[in-house]
DNA sequence: GATCGGTTTGACAACGGTTCTCAACTACCG
DNA sequence: CGGTAGTTGAGAACCGTTGTCAAACCGATC
């Protein structure tokens, strides 16, 4: 390792790509997949490979700085997010979000796992419907 | 319609095909792929178009007999389940499946929806963890 | 039993999201 | 600068899933 970092990161370099992919998130408030987000980029004249945008939202997942999750068809679609665990209620139309917290449900989880004994618990909780505006 | 049902079903055969993705499904405890569905009915001998079998499970789906949910690849994966609505808590390392029910969960995340104007609401939540046997 | 119309099937092609490949390129350090 | 390791992009490959459509099947009817 020759980086001056004191972690074992391998030195993530604020590429042009990757800052266009940032600012890409950055503008919507709303799930998107990568696809989109690819378009978004190129329709604003800047250029970065599909794989790259690919990688690059893994990457920004991986270290928490976006959310990534499964829409019913099975497609990744990403957003960033605050840092604190929390939920969404997300528009089957538009990708409007809403982030959601559930202190209650977070308790029901773990309570309902260690009463069955599973250990390292995660869970997955999201909620569809057609937003106001898309009604 | 020509038939004898009183509701509006378009009339579902029983053929061998269904009927032998339907024994394949009774023989797994668990949640497995089309794909996995596929091979276990070769492996028996019987034969059935991976085509059918996805059209089947589609069905069964439809018809709230098999639970379909995604697992972290966003590969569609079956089960048959009982009836009513329910939750799973599935083991990440072996599969072992618990249904598990939460009122006070469903009235949340109705709550929740309703609160923000969202209609037509589903949700998914899945709670993945390692069970006692592989711990 | 023969006929007929709608249902079902399966081999195969097509599709779409995602990942892989690898040569060219770039940022960073000394 | 020159070296080195990280990064990129075009396109191919991958793979789960869905569409196509002619043939097979089933049940009802003659
Ligand atoms: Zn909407
Ligand atoms: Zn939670
Ligand atoms: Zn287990
Ligand atoms: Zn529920």
């Amino acid at each position: 390792m020759t980086s001056t970092e004191h972690g074992a990161r391998p030195a993530v370099r604020p590429t042009r790509q990757r800052l266009a992919v940032a600012a890409a998130l950055a503008g919507f408030d709303d799930f998107r997949s990568a696809q989109e987000i690819h378009d978004l980029i190129s329709r604003q004249g800047d250029s970065v490979g599909l794989a790259t945008v690919y990688r690059t939202l893994a990457a920004l997942a991986d270290a928490g700085e976006v959310d990534m999750l499964r829409n019913e068809d099975g497609e990744a679609i990403w957003r960033s997010c605050s840092d604190t665990h929390h939920h969404h209620l997300v528009c089957r139309t538009c990708g409007a979000t809403v982030e959601v917290e559930g202190p209650a449900v977070e308790r029901w989880t773990n309570a309902i796992a260690s009463e069955h004994g599973f250990a390292e618990i995660s869970h997955t909780l999201e909620i569809f419907g057609t937003c106001p505006a898309c009604r």
